[in-house]
DNA sequence: AACCGCTTGTGAACGCAGGAACAAAGTCGC
DNA sequence: GCGACTTTGTTCCTGCGTTCACAAGCGGTT
């Protein structure tokens, strides 16, 4: 069917990087971009963009470049952003919250259809415009919403069971917050997202380069 | 000085992962681990844990396993923990106070020394047991706790031009949670974290494996 | 109609990360 | 004291991702 049988997920995650760009840019009214200046608006390679839009088949008009409107459509396309997913969120802490009330999801095509935690203070209030729901009907909601994202959000120790039940609902891909390595069953996606890592990687990079910051600013170049 | 020039950036972010389990079986009072148990609760491969550990030099005992207090503190002291880290924070909506008030930063040895917002109805609240300041303050606090580190939680639009402020007044490091590209000064490391995309990238995959969702759910089709 | 410049798409080389298999070393048991 | 088992540390290899460089194709111009 396809004449594509895998991208590699390396070129997944930037594709969605382009089309946030292509959005953008048909925003404000341009026809065509070359894949260099897009290749600066999303921060990577010119060349590497162009492999990685390879792989959907011929998209741009050599000489011109691409057709702004066309190559977001296609990219969405690819991504499966024609449909809108339905997702479910598990912990409505101070992160969950977040996700829950932030745009970036919704203008994307995912749609929280359920907001679940397990602490009786939490259910009930109203986060992102949705009501929060007792851990009890996840499994329906997930059942009658055919959900098949789930997002974790809750503490690390029971992460683990959370996931238990989302797979067990049915739910076949994961967005994992908690700082814990999940264990799934085959054919059930797990991503892990951890924010501290992200510091760390951060903090040893600075440390690795050494205490120059004083060679920063040789000739007082604080003004 | 150092003998090893240099950790590759993969395996730093792992080795974050491995202390924090380690920290969690120090507390559990565990003296020893072996690399196949460790490698199991972090989710890799056991010879690559023991290739990512071997950057620090040998720091396990044959036969037995490594010491967990002992690779706890070599791995911190490699991280760069040892030391505690200022940040500053920008952009206190609903994913910045979520990130403000995470205890995972604190116990990891990440102190947010200054919270920041352009919005004077966020200026003067509390989040996370510190109060928030205009963006004016930004450099004078910067300079006077010599934060190395800068979060960016903005609305993207604003992203580069917090950045730039943050370079300016003498951050080396930039986490940014907006969905933009970041041009920063060289020298200053800049690591992108973007939700949306790992939720795009899991409705790709998922895609991608056909739709089989029918299959799981076989009697009680849509209509 | 033909030329020229510009841009895409692709092919090849380089470097890196990941995984498996093997040797060294230390401990436990006899 | 010696042997065998366990586990680390290392080495090799395979595959992937990234980058550079070139050929192919299209539009505009004369």
């Amino acid at each position: 069917m396809q004449s594509r049988p895998r991208i590699p997920e390396a070129t997944v995650a930037r594709l969605a990087v382009y089309l946030r760009v292509l959005s953008g840019l048909a925003e404000s009214g341009r026809g065509t971009v070359s894949s260099g200046e897009l290749a600066s608006a999303a921060g990577v390679n010119p060349a590497g963009l162009r492999k990685d839009l390879s792989h959907l088949g011929p998209c741009g008009t050599r000489g011109v470049g691409y057709e702004v409107a066309t190559l977001r459509d296609r990219i969405a396309g690819v991504l499966g952003m024609e449909t809108a997913h339905a997702c479910v969120l598990v912990g409505l802490g101070n992160l969950g919250s977040a996700l829950a009330g932030y745009g970036g999801f919704g203008s994307r095509g995912f749609e929280f259809v359920g907001l679940f935690d397990a602490s009786p203070a939490r259910v009930g209030q109203e986060v992102g415009g949705r009501v929060v729901r007792p851990m009890e009907e996840l499994d329906e909601v997930v059942t009658a919403t055919r959900a098949t994202i789930g997002v974790i959000a809750t503490p690390a120790e029971v992460a683990q069971r959370v996931c238990d039940r989302l797979t067990a609902a049915g739910v076949r891909s994961i967005l994992n917050f908690a700082p814990v390595a999940l264990t799934a069953p085959a054919g059930v996606d797990v991503r892990q997202v951890d924010l501290s890592v992200e510091l760390q990687v951060l903090a040893f990079l600075d440390k690795q380069r050494g205490p120059a910051a004083a060679v920063l600013a040789p000739a007082g170049g604080m003004a």
